[in-house]
RNA sequence: GCCUAGAUAGCUCAGUCGGUAGAGCAGGAGACUGAAAAUCUCCGUGUCCGUGGUUCAAUUCCGCGUCUGGGCA
């Protein structure tokens, strides 16, 4: 009989990576992230990698595996998670997704198909400039011309979800599929979700002094590295919280301090949308951090009702 | 002590030529199928400092009081 996939979810700073850590400890666990940052080499400290002594405890997968220089999408995500997963079961030990990525994480819980058309750089620039002469309300139309029922469900401003919908049609001659009411989840494993949450107050709490151990920790200069490897502002993989914010404050564009705060803003409203889209997952076992001052009975209780499954 | 500027949303402030008020930030809710730490949507009632006066009507004008800046002694 196969074990059932752990998933770990909750919001950035919540604790997960120590949390997973010491449940692959007492399970004979694997861990694989579902962190759309930690998967990038090079960038350990923004994205709060998990520390290579703990690596060294807890053998981790899609940490540290792509290069931020390419381009990485959630079909590759998935694909390669699907293929750690199988691995982990097939040598005996537990897996254990953990991570706040949510669609990443979605696209290890339900039949998500991405085949359908892969992306296209040169069209995206393209649809980019259009938007930026004519307004996004042009491209919008355009979508209405050729999908008017599926164009409904994006909003005309939302001008990557837009593109994206066209790129789809001009690939496959077919609208881009509805999503969400259709999740079925996938035949290739069993799971169970945990989902860690904590009070509002005590969370945002956990950012604003987590963004001040980053400084301290050296973002600066690992993203001034970055930036030597060649990477921009434009690279997907710089676009992360803590990433854009401190080359702005290279450009000169804002002081240090105005960067600490819009990281310490810009990561409270991250955490936020987290908790919609997990909240909206079913079947989570919620635990709120708030209430264990002690993590160990906190451990205790998880692996209980772990086992009850 | 005198002069002066303020007192309006959790914060910073705008405004009402007299008809009980709105921005930014903070905060909240939500969407999401190959960019997802991305991208996008929605949410603003509060003794308009207190008190008296003028007025059909005062948060708005006037008097007094309280508090807080700034200046002069």
């Amino acid at each position: 009989m196969n074990k059932k996939v752990i998933f770990l979810v909750g919001p950035t700073a919540v604790g997960k990576t120590e949390f997973s850590i010491e449940l692959a400890l007492i399970l004979d666990g694997e861990i694989v992230s579902s962190d759309s940052m930690q998967i990038y080499k090079f960038m350990d400290i923004g994205s709060a990698k998990p520390s290579i002594s703990e690596r060294a405890i807890v053998r981790h997968y899609l940490v540290d595996e792509i290069d931020p220089r390419d381009d990485f999408s959630v079909s590759l995500y998935q694909s390669l998670g699907k293929k750690y997963i199988k691995e982990i079961l097939e040598h005996g030990k537990q897996p254990i997704v953990a991570g706040g990525s949510g669609l990443y994480v979605n696209s290890l819980l339900y039949d998500m198909d991405f085949s359908v058309a892969s992306s296209n750089q040169e069209l995206r620039q393209k649809l980019e400039a259009e938007a930026s002469i004519h307004g996004k309300e042009h491209l919008f139309n355009k979508l209405v011309d050729i999908d008017p029922i599926g164009s409904k469900k994006i909003h005309p401003n939302n001008a990557i979800k837009v593109i994206r919908a066209l790129e789809v049609f001009y690939t496959t001659g077919t609208p881009i599929k509805p999503f969400r009411e259709a999740l079925i989840p996938t035949k290739d494993y069993e799971y169970i979700i945990i989902g860690l949450t904590m009070d509002r107050e005590m969370l945002y709490d956990r950012i604003n002094t987590r963004v001040e151990m980053l400084f301290n920790q050296g973002l600066v200069s690992e993203v001034e590295n970055l930036l030597k490897l060649g990477l921009t502002e434009s690279n997907i993989s710089m676009k992360g919280i803590g990433y854009k914010e401190v080359i702005s404050l290279i450009n000169g564009e804002c002081s240090l301090e105005e960067a600490k705060i819009l990281i310490k803003k810009n990561t409270r409203k991250y955490a936020k949308r987290q908790m919609t889209w997990f909240n909206s997952l079913e079947n989570v076992k919620w635990f709120n951090m708030s209430e264990y001052e002690d993590k160990s009975l906190l451990l205790e209780e998880v692996a209980v009702w772990i086992k009850k499954q």
